[in-house]
DNA sequence: ATGGCTGCAAACAGTTTGCATGCCC
DNA sequence: GGGCATGCAAACTGTTTGCAGCCAT
């Protein structure tokens, strides 16, 4: 299916729906510049619905993915991290503790065509992601 | 407990064993180019071994990795992949099957310094990957 | 023979999914 | 009022762990 469809005039599709909860999902995500995972995110949207489940917190999480509203972060670590900033930037994640940063600065762009890749295979984009310690985890380590 | 000691002198320490599934383990991990996961490699090692568990084939992965024999790879997709070979190089993931493969120039040094940080953020490091499609996923979108 | 290592299976963590009901459009 | 979305809980996937016996040193 294609990715990238501009909005049609008056034709008949699924519809998302603005629910309540995915209005406070989004609006939670924007509040935080802490890249939080779908479980500290639960935490948080349940101080306005605390009877949210955390499967539509992962549900909205995919659509609005899906829509381009916010984006998934496919960081190291066991867990995927979420950001409503759609601004491409890079982040730092701490090595202590798993925590993620924006890194203001845009990354030097890596230059894909002085990447010689295997034959045959047809060179896309990259991620980059930057490791390091973050204020907490340097005094206490 | 601490993380870091140093090496002591003579000290009895307990020592690693070379198992015949760890030996196998690693020749299989040594004799493929294909990054495979831990279970990828797993059904290789039955080959030679049918009985050997997947938790045994964890545990030695991860013994390996702790003894910087062998490198775990944190890349994108839900399941770790592994890498026998040491030298430094960068990786290509194919977007359809996900199946990774080198990239044999060396990724253009991603320079640091030029990196501005989140304040009181330490970088440490970094770690790139690139996207792209694979010969078979090029012919079969 | 000693204690790290194994196979097995159960436990875990993170995420996805099936179903009956609820609520936005 | 139709049908996407929800809450709940069970299922799934990838990985880790407890335990009794095994085997490399």
């Amino acid at each position: 299916m294609s990715s990238h469809e501009s909005i049609a005039t008056h034709e008949k599709r699924a519809l998302p729906r603005m629910t309540r909860q995915r209005r406070v999902i989004l609006d939670e995500l924007r509040a935080t510049t802490s890249h939080p995972t779908a479980d500290e995110l639960h935490a948080r949207v349940r101080g306005q619905l605390p009877h949210v489940s955390l499967g539509t917190v992962y549900r909205n999480l995919d659509v609005m993915v899906k829509k381009g509203v916010i984006r998934k972060l496919e960081l190291g670590g066991s867990q995927c991290r979420y950001d409503g900033r759609m601004m491409p930037h890079d982040h730092v994640r701490c090595v202590g503790c798993g925590c993620v940063a924006d890194v203001p600065s845009p990354g030097q762009a890596v230059d894909i065509s002085a990447v010689q890749g295997p034959p045959g295979f047809r060179l896309l984009g990259h991620r980059l992601e930057f490791l390091g310690e973050c204020p907490q985890c340097q005094t206490c380590s």
